[in-house]
DNA sequence: CGATTAGATCGACAGATGTCAATGCACATT
DNA sequence: AATGTGCATTGACATCTGTCGATCTAATCG
């Protein structure tokens, strides 16, 4: 079994409440990254059409028509997600599936809260 | 009594929860804006300082020194703040004063859940 | 009025970001 | 092995963004 990899961008292991405490530099940098993945209209309708597909997970190859981008671009773009820890990434045989990773989706939630 | 004025970035008046719908590209595009005013270390910074401040107001004088940037820098973001209707602006004599706007973080927070 | 002060705006610049055509790579099929 | 397929990477480009010095504006004070 692999061992747990915790990212640098993970907000579970950075941040209190954005209102409760002031944020340090690295703390802000952190959560800064994890919101630049959601501050893209594009990567916003990627991560909501697998969250609505109800399937639990999608292949690549169905995000292309729905994003209306070229692959590279859509590729390019999933790349952020998964580095942001919002988007697990799995390739079995010539496909490659995304779902969805809900607990970071809560924590950057809380920081908000 | 003013009308209730909705912004165009009002995600009350945009979206259901990410996790929930496909995102048009109308939402999409109002959601990554939003995201994108805290997409930056400075501006979380910022805003937690006044959080965490513990007075309702903070005097624009006083957020130059601990955010490390210079005056215009400061204005800068302190704008894209506003724009993003995270914060509220009041000018009373030469002074300017910011405070949170707590319902705008609560709706940005529920559009994630 | 003139001088002073707080903050906004302007202009310029470097660096980051979104985009796609072309290409590369890993896997599957024949 | 040769071919085909799905996705990643590269390279190039235009645009956006963060930054600060210089300047402007509005309010205050002599």
């Amino acid at each position: 079994m692999a061992v747990r990899k915790i990212s640098l961008l993970d907000p579970i292991a950075c941040c209190s409440p954005v209102r409760a405490d002031v944020l340090d530099e690295e703390q802000a940098a952190l959560l800064a990254s994890s919101f630049a993945a959601l501050a893209d209209p594009i990567r916003l309708r990627l991560l909501s059409f697998i969250a609505a597909s109800g399937a639990d997970e999608v292949c690549a190859c169905d995000l292309l028509e729905p994003s209306g981008r070229s692959q590279p671009t859509v590729s390019h773009h999933m790349k952020i997600l998964v580095d942001a820890g919002l988007i697990e990434r799995d390739k079995r045989g010539l496909w490659v599936w995304y779902r969805l990773v809900p607990s970071r989706l809560d924590a950057l939630r809380s920081v908000l809260g």
